[in-house]
DNA sequence: ACCGCACCCTGAGCGC
DNA sequence: TGCGCTCAGGGTGCGG
């Protein structure tokens, strides 16, 4: 699912569509742990309210309303923003596409995954959220009020330093892999982007991060910076479900190097890409570049 | 304080 | 065809 890039190029894509524009209604599916804030007060708090901005913290993204309250919005895996005129076929699973008549494949109809629908005021396009594994999260922040998820994210990993990382990793006896998954430490990083960074900077996931020295943190954060920028330069991966809000592909994953590519050779020596489970996550990596 | 693990869900793809 | 299994881009909460 979708990982700071996506993130970022749905807060974009998804900005206009939500910004300046009044909500007149909203409809969702039943309360479930994907609410936090049940769809009852959800309902009433949203109805009326306008949007003044859209912004991204992490995987998160933060809609501020214009009575000082706070929407914020988790995609989890499965997560999709989109908007009804830019909804595409892409956006449901294969079989579901299946299913419909050619005509009926051109237009976006919310199903029971579709968990969040706003209409406007303006009769415009609406805004939907959909998520096949409810892994996503839906929370009101009331003004003020501190929020457990977002105050304790780390700096965004589009800042990363040598510096944080090797401050960070002193001490820590997890995997380097864990460490850059830990969104306390950077914010935004996902299971993808920290595969292809450590193959950048020639580490494997497995080692210790007490071990990195100073030299593999600096080269972890440029090789960190350069994957997430690259990524968002060509839309995003599109690997299993992750679709832009208007149906299109990203083209990132044409340029991965190691991520999902178990058995196939590595595009610096032909060395067969390796896969084992570090910190709970299968992790990829070549047995000869990365030490 | 830190770490590893179970768990929250649904669907695709595989071997039999 | 269908069953049972594994896997999936995330995050929280618990026990050790």
């Amino acid at each position: 699912m979708p990982e700071l890039p996506e993130v970022e190029i749905t807060r974009r894509r998804i900005e206009p569509l939500l910004v300046g524009r009044k909500i007149e209604r909203v409809d969702t599916t039943a309360d479930s742990y994907f609410f936090i804030t049940p769809t009852r007060p959800l309902k009433r708090a949203l109805a009326g309210r306008t949007t003044s901005a859209l912004e991204r913290r992490g995987k998160y993204l933060v809609a501020a309303l214009d009575d000082g309250r706070r929407l914020l919005l988790h995609l989890g895996m499965t997560g999709q923003l989109f908007s009804s005129a830019a909804a595409s076929v892409r956006l449901l699973s294969a079989t579901a596409r299946a299913s419909l008549a050619p005509e009926e494949q051109r237009r976006f109809e919310p199903d029971a995954h579709t968990h969040l629908c706003l209409h406007f005021a303006d009769g415009g396009e609406q805004v939907f959220f959909r998520d096949v594994r409810k892994f996503g999260k839906v929370q009101l922040i009331e003004p003020g009020e501190p929020n457990e998820r977002i105050d304790r994210l780390g700096p965004d990993a589009l800042e990363a330093t040598g510096d944080l990382l090797f401050a960070a990793s002193r001490k820590r006896k997890v995997a380097a892999k864990a460490l850059l998954l830990d969104q306390t430490v950077l914010a935004g990083t996902g299971n993808i982007y920290a595969d292809e960074a450590l193959f950048l900077a020639g580490v494997r996931p497995g080692r210790r991060a007490a071990r990195l020295t100073r030299r593999d943190c600096d080269a972890l954060a440029e090789g960190l910076v350069r994957v997430l920028r690259r990524s968002i330069e060509t839309g995003g991966s599109s690997i299993s479900d992750y679709v832009a809000p208007d149906g299109s592909d990203g083209a990132y994953q044409d340029e991965r190097r190691v991520y999902a590519r178990t058995g196939e050779p590595c595009r610096a020596c032909g060395t067969p890409i390796k896969r084992r489970v570090i910190a709970q996550r299968s992790s990829h990596y070549c047995p000869a570049c990365q030490r």
